[in-house]
DNA sequence: CTTAAACCTGACCATTTGGTCAACTACTTT
DNA sequence: AAAGTAGTTGACCAAATGGTCAGGTTTAAG
């Protein structure tokens, strides 16, 4: 594949690189660190965890396998960071949600926010689920603190508010559960969907397609 | 693990196996077919397909590996074998719905039907859902050729209902994916949902609890 | 009882693959 | 510009793993 020519990724993130024909080493680390786990969460996704290899990884970035293991340990070191960069995704843009949130709006935001994401990043969704199907073995943690406490959050919230009438949902897990099912579905299940939809892949108005069903839907669920 | 006492499985399904020390040779096949196919399911489940060797279905078997080799030419033809049970069980147990069907009995049939399997064969959904996720390279026939006509047949129904205004769902593909996904969601996400409710495990009154969450969501959400 | 067919399995092999390393080049610092 | 540090890479290795096979045992048929 693209060999050498692989290196003109990803912007600068530290000092601008001149056009001169040197980068400096923080750039290199970083826009080869980067180019690396693009490449291993692709490959991952593609043969998971056990199916991909190192060399896979390593053509598809462009690099030779020993350049890999210069910037990650070993195989289950880039395993860990490709993960650790799909949580940091998931706390970002987390929407806000009170006992004094107005339960429709926030809904709403959510599911979008959520369907969204699984639009704009299918693989990372596909690499988190094949995690969690396999027993989630290196996202224990994660599922144990984080995850469980913002999950809580939230259903103590919506907790209250159906104990105030504002909603007709009495056991928001399931809720939760639903909502993550039917947003995520469309980044896991992208084959499926799109050889029902007769397609090659989504096309711009698929987004909106779902969220025109999805929304309604939901929030008539919740009696809203 | 169990080593060989393991073949006192299965049903005799032929020839019926008399108490004396020897087993036919027909109940010999299909025990050990069985066997090996149920060990492997879980294998490949816990280890996604590259991951899981044949070792280590061996093992789970309490067979050597050389007789899974007897039984199966090798791990590709033991995978499709796997696979093949889990379609045989998907064409099962469909919801029979027509033009003149009426909606809200058949979608809350549909619904239980899909949630009862899901949490009856969890292994076998999150197989599916690995694979699917994978790209389904092994399920290309399948979903374009049977499960395709089965959506369409369905969505072709559910859009007759619509037009008759016996159902608000203007888009019966969407309403399909979603009741997939939160039926098949506590099969796949078994892991995640259980951590989630602070156990280790589905008890009895899950599957219900699901079901009386769902259905009337469900039914809400398509106006009825 | 003899022959044939099906079943069983330890030992073996070729390939794949994660990981190492020493030599080399390119930046950076003083 | 010299010395030090960081990045690069081909060649190599040990372990894991899918698959084979010859020789054995058990069941079935003649």
């Amino acid at each position: 594949m693209a060999q050498n020519m692989a290196h003109q990724n990803q912007a600068n993130t530290s000092s601008a690189s001149e056009a001169s024909s040197h980068r400096s080493q923080q750039d290199i680390r970083a826009q080869n660190q980067a180019l690396i786990l693009a490449a291993a969460e692709e490959e991952f996704v593609l043969q998971s965890y056990r199916g991909a290899t190192m060399q896979g990884i390593a053509d598809r970035a462009g690099l030779p396998k020993a350049n890999i293991h210069y910037y990650f340990k070993n195989k289950k070191n880039l395993y860990k960071a490709v993960l650790h960069s799909i949580i940091q995704e998931w706390n970002e843009g987390l929407v806000t949600m009170t006992v004094d949130s107005d339960p429709k709006t926030v809904i709403e935001k959510f599911v979008r926010t959520k369907l969204h994401q699984a639009f704009a990043n299918p693989n990372r969704h596909k690499l988190f689920a094949l995690e969690v199907i396999g027993g989630a073995p290196h996202l224990h943690d994660f599922m144990s603190t984080t995850m469980k406490e913002w999950a809580l959050d939230k259903t103590q919230v919506m907790k209250t508010w159906h104990e105030q009438g504002k909603i007709s949902i009495a056991d928001p897990l399931q809720l939760l559960i639903l909502i993550w099912a039917t947003t995520q579905r469309y980044a896991e299940f992208e084959t499926e969907i799109v050889g029902l939809m007769e397609k090659n892949a989504y096309d711009k108005q698929d987004e909106a397609r779902a969220a025109e069903f999805l929304v309604p839907f939901i929030l008539r669920g919740c009696g809203l």
